[in-house]
DNA sequence: AATTTTTCTGACCGAATGGTCAAGAAAAGA
DNA sequence: TCTTTTCTTGACCATTCGGTCAGAAAAATT
């Protein structure tokens, strides 16, 4: 009765406001942190009032974990298109591209992400074991392959893929601190070169 | 009247007791970030009451800034260690050891650091101009150097040392997430081994 | 147009939080 | 021992914050 009915199909308003709560939201979230967050801050951000953000989600928290949980699938996409019939050395190569490439285009998301880890996953446990728990073991396996087969140099699958998310995403995430130390250069380009250079270099066999 | 003098040395309970609340702050700070952090919370940690808190410190701000003012010294010590003098290759795969030691014995103070840059580095902007700028621009010319001497591998000094900070700083930044994929493997020996390899391989001339 | 349903908001509320203060307890100095 | 200084705390205070609620405004439905 004072629910946007969960039966019902979201009205045009419903889907409208509801998005612009999550855009404005990722933005406070990602900037502050979820403690740092305030539902005023937010409500500001996204032109609503308060009582209105609280009209189309529960609280503060849901909020957060429905960014979360839509920030799972578009995080993991890059390394589902991973494919396994590929050429190992090519596919993994494609794959550092398009973190760094999201890490770029998409550096709230990274630091939403940052910031839940970094508190220990509070929110996030669950979906780590669920979701992406299974798909890095598959990947390990499909990597294992590779190198087995002596497509790839011999690594350990799963401290690959943390040097990948770590150098990649380190660009969103400690962006305040590469621009003082890169202050004016393009920094995008030269990242992609190294890390090139560096995971090409790792995985020659 | 009410301030532990400035002029005078501090005395056998001062010391004793800021280091007590400088130790609990840094627990909380790293756990729940600067905002989740609360005093109360630091002074439970401390054993001790929030206005005895209040008494050796301004406010939550001073205590979180005397924690990073410390931190930056010991954070950068591995770096200051790189011997101009010494062979190139084993003077950057040592620093990637200490760095990865670092990592594993003080987990906190890298996750104190982490939260500050990626909020932004609202307390910290300073530090990083007048003492990390300079530190790592002294470094990126003497690794040129090393390149230019055919020492090293052509790279990008500051993308080398991003990629140094961000792997081995990620096994204490996500530990959370490092922990659910690689449940109960030893973690550090197999880092180590990866980032040897890896650096090995992107620096050998 | 009349009615029902959805959307929106001003005014509030209780809890948490950073911080204050007067005065007591403990050390240190004489 | 007596006095002064340092250390400690219970009781408060003002603000912020997440959240509630009654009812107004706007859409949709009839």
């Amino acid at each position: 009765m004072n629910d946007p009915s969960p039966i019902r199909k979201p009205s045009r308003i419903q889907k409208r406001n509801r998005k612009r709560i999550l855009d404005a939201a990722l933005e406070v979230f990602s900037a502050h942190g979820y403690r740092g967050a305030t539902l005023d801050l937010i409500a500001a951000e996204a032109g609503l009032s308060k009582p209105n953000i609280l009209y189309y989600f529960e609280g503060k928290e849901e909020i957060h974990v429905t960014l979360l949980n839509q920030l799972m699938d578009s995080w993991l996409a890059p390394l589902r298109e991973i494919d396994p019939t590929g050429e190992p050395l090519d596919e993994v190569l494609a794959y550092v591209h398009r973190k760094l490439e999201m890490s770029h285009a998409l550096p709230r998301e990274s630091r939403l992400f940052a910031n839940e880890v970094l508190q220990g996953a509070p929110r996030m446990a669950p979906h780590l074991e669920t979701v992406l728990k299974p798909l890095v073991d598959e990947t390990a396996e499909l990597i294992e392959g590779w190198v087995a087969a002596g497509k790839l140099a011999a690594v350990e699958p799963r401290h690959l893929l943390f040097s990948i998310w770590a150098t990649t995403q380190h660009y969103a995430d400690f962006d305040a601190q590469v621009r003082v130390l890169m202050d004016g250069a393009d920094v995008k380009d030269g990242a992609r070169a190294h890390l090139d250079m560096m995971f090409l270099r790792l995985l020659t066999p």
